[in-house]
DNA sequence: CTGACCGAGTGGTCTGACCAGCGGGTCATG
DNA sequence: CATGACCCGCTGGTCAGACCACTCGGTCAG
């Protein structure tokens, strides 16, 4: 019920406001941010806090920093990495078809990787899971279908599906609620070591 | 011939070593940093620089700083997002293999949604750019081929397709290489509309 | 016209101080 | 003995101010 009380640094609130000037594109690719020392002022942080958040925002790829010179805003859609569609998606909600046809392509190859490699011991493990999703309550069966999927992708031991699907799992498209038996078939093709029949299965979960 | 020279501050010089003593496991998870001030007499920086590069840590998802508490080496397995596939392939080549199999689940769904979605501009630079890969030097060719991707990208119109590309793209896997033929079936496959030929044209170049 | 030089403005580093949160120990109180 | 207030030492967070290093544009002698 109680949630843990969200603490946030200066300079987080920062890199945050920022980074969702650049992501608006209230702040436009190419432009030019005002010095450190203005910024802190405007912000009325210390320069530290506003040179942490500049360091963040360029590591984000959002901005590029250059000594003696000035700071500019870069166009994200060139620079930025996947990390960046967790913001960009909580600032524009419609960007949740590009994460769902994202996650739709990622999983059957994560499945078929899986039904390639997995041990006896994932296998198991994903059988077990796929049982229980049978018959429960709401809110444990989207936990047993996190663990599973959770599951899918350690079976895949593929470290960039494992990475990407990390980013994805930050957000919770909540769309698609598979049924018990669309699972329990995944979990059969992938005992059976049966790739082409493991992907399939998949896919069709994701409509 | 030249390249630019690689300039790099304190701070990038210590969050790069200590995200290596992470990544390469020399640095447990759930294993405790060093306090700042230490850290900081034992590199001969400045704390500042210290502060910098432990948050960038933080924002990698490499390790998690409390206020009041000590800092703690997280699994970047768990908590990383895709970004960090870059310093890992580098520091594990064999890596290679999981970042193409990401590129081939990746690539064949953008063709699909480029065929569904994309512009006739966008139809029209691509048969272009097919075409000038019929014959050229090899350094040409991969340009061409790099921009043909990228145009490929830009016009299935999916920011997280996108972004995921942008990070893949800074690795260059060096492997396969496609014939022209190849892209220029893609291209056909585009320009007609024909989702599912774009799909297994794709597909077919990234064995 | 060329190239050395200088100065203003920018980011990079440093020092040292104080604020704020956490955890363990102490100890009076019930 | 259990409890809870309190203190202390540690941690990270913030701050002010100084100086270093780099870039760029203007100046000016050659």
């Amino acid at each position: 019920m109680l949630q843990p009380v969200q603490k946030s640094s200066l300079a987080t609130s920062v890199y945050e406001q920022i980074r969702d000037l650049v992501l608006s594109g209230q702040l436009a690719a190419g432009s030019e941010l005002p010095a450190e020392r203005q910024l802190a002022d405007t912000l009325q942080v210390n320069r530290s806090a506003v040179r942490e958040a500049l360091k963040r925002l360029e590591q984000a790829g959002l901005i590029a920093i250059q000594h003696g010179g000035n700071t500019r805003v870069l166009d994200y859609r060139r620079h930025a990495g996947l990390d960046l569609i967790v913001p960009l998606v909580q600032h524009d909600p419609s960007r949740l078809d590009d994460l769902r046809a994202f996650r739709a392509a990622l999983l059957p190859e994560v499945a078929r990787a899986a039904a390639e490699r997995a041990s006896a011991d994932q296998i198991d493990r994903l059988e077990m899971l796929a049982g229980l999703l049978q018959s429960d309550d709401a809110e444990q069966r989207r936990d047993l279908a996190s663990e599973f999927w959770n599951a899918l992708i350690d079976a895949s031991g593929n470290l960039a599906f494992r990475l990407a699907y990390n980013v994805i799992r930050r957000i919770e498209p909540e769309g698609l609620q598979p049924s018990a038996d669309d699972y329990a078939e995944l979990a059969n093709a992938l005992a059976a070591g049966d790739t082409r029949g493991a992907a399939l299965a998949t896919q069709a979960m994701m409509r």
